[in-house]
DNA sequence: TAATTTGTACAATAAAAATTAAACGTTTTG
DNA sequence: CAAAACGTTTAATTTTTATTGTACAAATTA
């Protein structure tokens, strides 16, 4: 049958958009979420030109679109020896990918948050213990409670983060699904 | 001291900043991030006009904000007696907020994949068992099982998300962080 | 019921982001 | 060493997204 090769093209069309939809929702633009879909697929690593062939775009936004890929480490790059040209394959455990991405915006999350926290309490403390202005004692009071409790949010995320990259969340939400 | 009520003001503007800049990490735009912020240190639940005045935005905007932050459920809407207008306040728990942006990240990754999944894999099952076409039975094989795969991540990030929500990841990750 | 107030929908504008074409610096090849 | 091949950078363009002003419907008030 020669349509049949056809037919499994077509359903891997299919698969790559879904692809590229699910990582636009993680905030990637269509054409990364396209490129790693396509990569996904592939038989065999590809170097710029396939790629920019496959989907259509320009040289230039393959390339960006590659670097962002390859930062978050959904891709890496191979040699092809022989051929001078960079090769590129998708690094297909969603679980590893997911898990990449999501510590990595903990993180940033944590840090962005920390450092606006050490600029402000010990404003908010010297002002809590010693302004002689009641109205802005009890404010700063209050805010350092919020404070706080941001900071207890950071040590329950670092502590999930941790252990998504470490692994041990395998001990409690092992992967392989009980065969029965 | 009179200007130690404007020294907490502007603790507060550092935070707002670092919170919507947070938020704007996951998505979300800079304008709806602030209001949270604005919403977060408010001292008592604020009327659309309130917020309007505090961030300089048009009320069309702020409301197309609301939406947003109630569909994600990080702002609640309050009546206050004896006002017409609707009263907004912010939920201050990051890990519920957290959570619940979360949980419905992963349940909307899964819902897209698995409709794509649907529609290929019976496509696949007949041409990998059934077809003439060796190379196409061979790629259908290989698509298929890389479908499999999906679906046990899907297995597992579902299983985190479901205990993410009704709480039971608290078990192996306590919120309280054990006080010495 | 007429006049106000409130929040939202919609079309137009403004702002931001992605995409491209062209130029550039390196590296390789003949 | 000159020419060609690669991949990236840059500035300009296109596309997308967010924001606004205006108009509207619903609810309230006088």
């Amino acid at each position: 049958m020669q349509e049949d090769l056809e037919k499994v093209e077509e359903a891997r069309d299919v698969m790559i958009s879904a692809i590229a939809q699910t990582m636009v929702i993680y905030g990637v633009t269509p054409s990364v979420g396209r490129i790693y879909g396509v990569l996904y697929f592939a038989e065999e690593p590809m170097s710029l030109d396939d790629i920019k062939d496959q989907v259509a775009m320009s040289k230039a936004s393959v390339s960006n679109s590659m670097r962002e890929l390859l930062e978050t480490e959904m891709v890496i790059k191979v040699w092809k020896k022989g051929d001078r040209k960079d090769h590129y394959i998708a690094e297909k455990d969603f679980l590893k990918n997911f898990i990449n991405f999501f510590v990595k915006k903990l993180r940033q999350e944590r840090s962005l948050i920390m450092k606006a926290n050490e600029q402000a309490k010990p404003v908010l403390e010297d002002i809590s213990t010693n302004s002689t202005d009641e109205s802005a004692r009890i404010a700063a009071k209050q805010d350092l409670e919020n404070l706080n409790n941001s900071i207890s949010y950071f040590d329950w995320t670092m502590r999930l983060a941790n252990d998504l990259e470490n692994g041990e969340i395998f001990k409690y939400y092992p992967k392989q699904k009980k065969e029965k």
